[in-house]
DNA sequence: CAACACACTTAGCCCAGGCTAATATTGCCT
DNA sequence: AGGCAATATTAGCCTGGGCTAAGTGTGTTG
């Protein structure tokens, strides 16, 4: 068991900040806006933090604000959203070939998709194309979780 | 995109703790004792944090610990260990399995450990087992991932 | 047995990210 | 236009989990 390796730089994102972005995007893609009462209901978070988180995404650049008046993403925090996203939606996927129960998964995912490096995204998402072929393999790891 | 779920009780124990009871068993089983300064150490954490953390987890029952002297997993700790562990043992195999970089791996082992499920832990450990017996869909997916 | 190094604790601080209560702005409806 | 409900913001607070600096114990060793 070696010591947790040296912290490197601060990582990009916190996992609040993924969070704001992926419910933002969310909103803006299905009723093409996100107010603070929008977010704030979806995530059930109080509006006042809300509008805290709003004004440092905006000073850190991942969206822009008008106090009172609305919100749009920055490219970088469309990007960021974009990102965060995809990782939800993969391993959601996943854990969905594994037969798990939506609300599981659901919870599960929402905390692991922080956690993700690019290579293992891929290689999830490389395995997940190929289990789609293995009926009979998913078949028995579905009985054992069952 | 429903709304998050209500969040229910405050769920066992924080990503914290987890972290130090994996340490502090770990340190146990290789030698034999686990002190402030080793913890520290390990985790790359100062002992004042640790102290601290130390403090609380004895106010929580789950080690009991003498100032100055040394401390001891209760039941209840040894158990939180073990199950941690247990999820951060299985998550490692699974990801060495997808051909992942043992630095990489050990990151995102060490952020996902946290937010597993025991089904999602059975689906994982039963797909790790028949994915065993599959080289040639292993294969592909290693080659997807370099 | 004294002194010193090392281990440990305490005190006081900081930041992220929540909260409530109070206040301000908007926009709609009469 | 004026008033009201809904929305948003600000102020002030809290907890978890870090940190450093300063002080306290302990055990080895000359
Ligand atoms: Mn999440
Ligand atoms: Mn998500
Ligand atoms: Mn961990
Ligand atoms: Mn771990």
């Amino acid at each position: 068991m070696p010591p947790v390796p040296a912290k490197s730089s601060p990582r990009s994102a916190s996992t609040a900040v993924e969070d704001y972005l992926e419910r933002i995007l969310g909103l803006i893609n299905t009723k093409g806006y996100a107010r603070v009462v929008d977010i704030a209901g979806s995530l059930r978070i109080s509006q006042a933090s809300v509008t805290n988180m709003i004004q440092r995404l905006d000073a850190e650049g991942l969206l822009k604000y008008e106090k009172y008046r609305g919100l749009v993403l920055t490219t970088a925090g469309e990007t960021l959203a974009k990102n965060i996203t995809r990782r939800h939606e993969l391993l959601t996927d996943f854990l969905k070939l594994l037969g798990l129960d939506a609300e599981v998964i659901y919870h599960d995912v929402e905390g692991m998709e922080h956690h993700i490096s690019p290579s293992t995204l891929r290689a999830i998402e490389s395995l997940t194309a190929q289990l789609q072929r293995q009926p009979a393999l998913l078949a028995r790891v579905r009985e054992q979780v069952t």
